[in-house]
DNA sequence: GTCTATAGCGCGATAGAC
DNA sequence: GTCTATCGCGCTATAGAC
């Protein structure tokens, strides 16, 4: 299966949209997930996009509006292929694998937006709100971990849905942290995928 | 062995200063973890501490400063003591059940302090490169994951001191961000915390 | 030890020329 | 579609009274 998630400044950058504002929200990124969005000036976004204020307010009525326009498609493309694309998948290990391989890639990949989201997860209650329902709602992340459990008896069945959430997600999660933030990067990476792989299989079955 | 490592918040109490000093950097590390430091204003500490702003000044020559008075003196402690007390330890297995009591205890009632230090190493290359030299300097936390491999044959002789680390920190950091932020506690949160040390255990190991 | 009053300016945002 | 010029608020920080 091909990968499903994308590089985000790459999106930008295809769109058909005026050179100013692409140029604008590649500084915002830059410079929110860099700074933090409070800490970052429209003045040092102008700068590094190098256009000047008056076009950032041309085509955002704010900095919040700059932020919300920046986070609100690739939270949509997150929400609808982060989990939801794995129903293909009759073996648990070959599941496991492509998680981790193409999400960790795709954290990689936007680190960037992933700080700024993070940020965003810690300072923001709209966001946290808004992830929680992501998270616990009707359709949400948990039911679907549920249904996993359903459909691969080979899970542990004791396990609450909270718990296969928490295998899956927290070594992919201390990875990338590891690797962009620490640039601690070991000399054979795909020897550290494979343990988060052989990792998570086991966490889950055992 | 008795918790080494305690509330944040009590220490600040218990300190012998102005209680108008006290007021300011309780209402500071609220917050500053709950909306981010360059959020909050003056203004809003001096109300939520129930003080003037000239008190501020008066004890802190800047923002900036209470920011530092606030997570120098808990830096300190952890980098004291948060790995380095584990050297009592002859069984492996025990040696884990105190890391995981200890540390998820220390991290869940000093969460805003933990969110407040999460948003600075996102955000600020100080704070960042202090902890890269905690971390990767001469007597640094891999250091010590090196140590744990030498000491207890039974971990996994072919992981580096980055798995090692990355597995003992990333469930307990899941954890506590499970229920500290998304409040998603289970019924019988014991469960949680024996799964926590049997799957640390397990990676360590296997 | 704490407050009131205020300085000074950086910031987000806007209007209008080109 | 982009820029220049500018407004006015809200912020950090200070001075000095009590």
């Amino acid at each position: 299966m091909a990968k499903v998630l994308a590089s985000y400044k790459e999106e930008i950058n295809q769109q058909k949209i005026p050179s100013g504002q692409k140029k604008v929200l590649l500084a915002g990124l830059k410079l929110f997930s860099e700074k933090g969005f409070h800490a970052t000036t429209t003045a040092e976004i102008a700068h590094e996009a190098s256009v000047s204020e008056g076009t950032i307010y041309k085509y955002f009525k704010s900095k919040d509006d700059l932020l919300t326009k920046l986070l609100n498609p690739l939270l949509k493309e997150v929400q609808e292929n982060f989990f939801v694309q794995l129903n293909d998948y009759q073996d648990l290990s070959k599941l496991v694998a492509f998680v981790v391989e193409d999400r960790v890639h795709f954290l990689l990949i936007n680190f960037d937006f992933f700080s700024l989201f993070f940020q965003e997860l810690l300072t923001n209650q709209n966001m946290l709100n808004l992830i929680k329902k992501y998270v616990a709602g009707e359709k949400g992340v948990l039911a679907y971990c549920q249904n996993l459990q359903h459909r691969f008896t080979e899970i542990n069945q004791k396990l609450t849905p909270v718990q296969i959430l928490r295998i899956l997600i927290s070594p992919m999660l201390a990875y990338v942290i590891q690797v962009k933030l620490f640039n601690l990067k070991a000399a054979d990476d795909s020897a550290d995928m494979t343990l988060l792989k052989r990792q998570i299989s086991a966490n889950l079955t055992d």
